[in-house]
DNA sequence: CCTACCGATCGGTAGG
DNA sequence: CCTACCGATCGGTAGG
């Protein structure tokens, strides 16, 4: 029973999550979040210390995923280079889409961290494009890929799947992205 | 002289667009505003009706321009699809990397829109991506593209361009982008 | 977890 | 364009 119950701070977190997605963080005040989870105003103090903290957990929440899914990547070694860049793309994919309030809020409020947390989130991102950057590097490397620019190229990879987060809908399941992603950008759209 | 002289609402709007980027809509008072505009905040409702109406103004101004560019393309005939193609990505790219800020306050602002500016901008976004996919399915057609779903696709390109808006640095100058995104999509990345 | 409250700040207005 | 101000709301706290 209690390893199935949702604790009443997982509740608040939740429900801050969604909320700082349609309203954004700023526009979410504590009064909003303590009427969604039937409580007063106060009351959330006995469960959180400040309303940044709640933006401060979800964001290196979702900024632990990413870093442990592209590792996860990376330490397998028996494969082609495409197909580890399949597996990172899909990867990437699987953290956004099995979160996507977490995820937006993530990428669109994260500014709003106040120091030192900004600069640590910031730091964790350039360390997960550099280790993504590493398998374009190794496939060029390998004559797998042909790629003039690996930063670029990194780049537009990432955004194209961060994008992901403001698609009204998708055109295919959940689990099909990744792949459709991954065979965009490895083959392109020329006939 | 009067045609060079900036008005003093076009010095609130540029001063708006620059704090709506850094602080966000919500998290800029018209204080800051009047701050930065050296007035009392007061003042700034002899130039303007509204906080909304500044930001109105911004994000229409950039979705006119992405209609006009991919209009302009689109009016072009004797051309191929792939150059048509890289010309709406050329296009698409120089509305971003010539007004950043202003973009950025687009795609991360819009949600605050009051009604019915907000659906009124939903419409224009969605008839951008018709216009867009349009080349797409044009490519398909004539056998020039092979792509399995235009839809995803032409989501999956304007999501990774209207990523540039959140990249730190360029790896290139801002008009090497459109050729570099266009050749990325077209050839992909396999040797 | 509630009641009652703090000082600060918000978008916007009246009158000059 | 300024001064002075409006009611509303903000994040957060004390005491129970």
């Amino acid at each position: 029973m209690s390893l199935l119950q949702i604790s009443r701070l997982d509740e608040i977190l939740e429900t801050a999550t969604n909320l700082f997605k349609s309203k954004g963080y700023v526009g979410t005040s504590m009064r909003d979040l303590a009427d969604a989870v039937g409580m007063e105003a106060g009351s959330l103090y006995s469960h959180v210390d400040s309303k940044d903290e709640l933006l401060q957990h979800i964001c290196f929440t979702i900024a632990g995923r990413f870093n442990k899914e592209i590792d996860l990547v990376l330490s397998v070694t028996n494969c082609s280079t495409s197909e580890k860049l399949e597996s990172a793309i899909n990867g990437h994919v699987k953290v956004i889409t099995e979160d996507i309030n977490a995820t937006s809020v993530f990428w669109n409020e994260w500014k709003y961290l106040p120091e030192p947390h900004h600069s640590e989130l910031s730091k964790l991102q350039v360390v997960y494009e550099h280790k993504f950057r590493s398998i374009l590097d190794e496939g060029v490397n390998s004559g797998e890929f042909k790629i003039a620019d690996t930063t670029f190229t990194t780049m537009g990879i990432l955004s194209s799947l961060n994008g992901l987060q403001k698609w009204r809908t998708y055109s295919m399941p959940p689990e099909d992205l990744g792949s459709a992603f991954a065979a965009l950008f490895i083959k392109g759209i020329k006939n």
